[in-house]
DNA sequence: GTTTTTGTTGATTGACGAGTCAATAAACTT
DNA sequence: AAGTTTATTGACTCGTCAATCAACAAAAAC
């Protein structure tokens, strides 16, 4: 039943797959066959698709950073004025899309690939780098010089706080998330105006 | 040349040539053979003594985490007063034994482990009570009621550092690590005495 | 001085998994 | 209608690796 202009389809269903195998999973002992079968496939046309397991894992990890960094944007357009940007990424970043348990396992797991796949590495500099400078510009009205160390402390805590729910049981609670987060931000900026 | 005693001696090897390698391999993608040529052995001794990898893991875990425990605990006895106290685990947990390049990867990869093997996520549990519990001992008279959510927080930070030092090239910098918690800290406490 | 315990390894087993290939078939091209 | 491109898979290759085993050696126990 070859319909024609089945790549993207098949390529969505495999990223897709890919996440929650390696959220169900835990690590990046996936298997391609594993993913394929979710993916409703057999293991050659993920291999005819996207060449290595490799490609296809960077795949995911583009998905989940364009999806993550999609929303950023999203909620920084609707957002006026500096603490309204701050707040937007805040609950951007731990909003229920991307601060899922699937989604968070497979972060952490991504973590791990940067450490010995080049690409990887460089996608994950890029979304620090970004995440960095989005808080800085909402950041510089605000905390004038110190802008740069909270956003450092900031940046830090948000990955902090996603590795921490990890290892929690039960549904991740994205407002806790926040809360500590804006408690954060509140207590560096109380009495400094720029 | 069978001399008698081997046996912590061989662990001990083992242990600390798993840490190197895991660090060096940037995974657990590790194997015993590696490991045992590693630590000077065959690998079906390796398997003699620990009887599977799992458990040759969990071991090497369980050795980094009772460093940091021990680094704490000796840096605590030295400190007199919550403010010290609070420095003190701050720099234990930033020195160069623990905040070395090896240690920090070995660390982020059992974490990936404690979402599949049960004693893995126990021991990491462990280690985020004590510290939670040490925290909070010390910020109680600093921050009164607001010590569970600062102590919640700094856990949080710490191990964002952590994670961030692995993406982070060249050698750690625990000084910048311990500032930029001090600083979270600082800003946490000003004007709110208990 | 023989038996048992401890240390040690090379060789082997058994399983599993990434990636390839040949083959089949439907759809587009000319 | 013949040829080309795209979709698809079952079967296979080739390598790797955890774990086991049989065997040997030195020390300790009796």
């Amino acid at each position: 039943m070859p319909k024609v202009g089945m790549e993207p389809i098949r390529k969505a269903a495999l990223v897709k797959a890919t996440i929650v195998e390696i959220g169900r999973a835990g690590s990046l002992d996936v298997t391609v066959s594993q993913i394929a079968k979710r993916a409703g496939m057999s293991s050659a046309l993920a291999h005819h698709y996207f060449g290595s397991k490799e490609e296809i894992f960077l795949a995911a990890m583009r998905h989940i950073l364009s999806l993550y960094g999609a929303e950023v944007r999203g909620a920084l357009h609707l957002a006026t004025g500096p603490e309204a940007r701050l707040k937007a990424i805040l609950w951007a970043s731990f909003s229920p899309a991307n601060f899922r348990r699937e989604a968070v396992g497979a972060w952490l797991n991504f973590w791990v690939l940067a450490q010995t796949v080049p690409e990887a590495k460089r996608l994950l500099a890029v979304y620090q780098r970004r995440l960095r400078s989005n808080l800085l510009a909402a950041l510089r009205p605000l905390a004038g010089d110190k802008a740069e160390a909270v956003a450092e402390g900031l940046g830090a805590l948000i990955d902090g706080l996603y590795l921490r729910e990890v290892l929690k049981s039960g549904a991740p609670d994205g407002a806790a998330a926040v809360e500590t987060a804006m408690d954060y931000l509140n207590s560096q900026l109380e009495g400094r105006d720029a």
